[in-house]
DNA sequence: TGGATTTTTTGATGTAGATCAAAATCGTCA
DNA sequence: TGACGATTTTGATCTACATCAAAAAATCCA
């Protein structure tokens, strides 16, 4: 089976999927067309557990004392995962907004549970993606925690230069946490 | 079965084992004893996966210019993974120091590859334990982003009190991203 | 038990980056 | 095209926390 579905291509970088589980999990797929500044995950609006960015840019952030904290940024073919709703003891603070218009693969949580019984194999997947995921989150982490707003910066532009490209000052700021003005001025060196 | 195996008891809080599953990863787990100050994970040492302390605590820490950073804590009854390791792109530059004698309950990374491959219901295991890491991942880094060195500390007494108890204001200072000194004021109020 | 090492506290000063305010630039569309 | 709103830049000041230095307290161990 050679699925158009951007969700299994990047499902399947990760481990084998039978034809049974990668058409059910086909069938549960949802899409999603999004205009610039739209919103995906608004609390009470649908969770997602797993989705792909088929074209598009998007922050995620959460609210923090009356302000907005953007927590991380996604592109075009990466597999992301809205973990935390799945934990039910920590509902998600966590908003999904695009910054530019966007269509979006997705997996409802509920629907990812059934799969998740019904074709074990996607556990090892799963757990590839988390495992993952984690190594980025100790990397920024410790960027957090040893480098200077420059050398945030300077990491960022390293990793995810298309990034800086298409998403404005202001966001890039609250990302690495410095203000506007403080990032303005590293800017011009 | 019922094993005194406390790496496979903390397993079993995150699903169901086999008892044949059980069984193979009991004789994988190794043993050690450590001391006051020892190491567990230097560089070219035996890399483990996961690990439980049965007694004891440890700190995990990286260097940075120079300087120790303690990246996280660990106490008893927890289950830690060694995750970083596994990404052969991205050797691990995590120290592990026991701060108290401590004895250790681990398998190393290739054994559990294996047991990955011969018992695929370890990976719903290891999706949850993943999952279960990232939202304490995402938690540090929504702390390190939004709180002030006041806040932060605060918030680790009320997650971990016992570490506060344990481990020295040194330690939990670089933990916090702060000076000894300043955690010395920020303690009297 | 007492001296040495380690850990914590106190004090004086320095600085990266925040905050506040306003000007300059850019982008959009009537 | 021109004008309004959004974004970025510039400038002046403020502050949380770092740094450096040294004293005080706690811990270790011969």
């Amino acid at each position: 089976m050679n699925s158009i579905n951007p969700l299994i291509q990047q499902l399947k970088k990760y481990g084998t999927l039978s034809s049974i589980a990668e058409m059910a999990i086909d069938q549960k797929t949802k899409i999603f067309v999004k205009k610039k500044n739209d919103h995906f995950l608004k609390q009470g609006q649908l969770l997602t557990s797993y989705f792909v960015v088929k074209k598009g840019v998007f922050r995620a952030y959460i609210n923090r004392n009356e302000k907005e904290i953007n927590v991380w940024f996604g592109e075009e073919n990466q597999i992301f995962g809205a973990i935390m709703p799945m934990y039910a003891n920590k509902p998600s603070p966590e908003y999904i907004q695009f910054l530019e218009d966007s269509e979006v693969y997705a997996i409802a949580v509920d629907d990812l549970e059934v799969l998740y019984e019904l074709y074990p194999e996607l556990n090892l997947i799963g757990r590839k993606i988390a495992e993952e995921l984690c190594v980025i989150l100790e990397d920024r982490i410790t960027s957090l925690h040893t480098e200077s707003a420059l050398e945030r910066y300077q990491s960022l532009m390293e990793q995810q230069p298309s990034l800086v490209q298409r998403i404005n000052l202001g966001h890039i700021a609250s990302f690495l946490r410095v203000t506007q003005e403080t990032l303005s001025r590293i800017r011009k060196r």
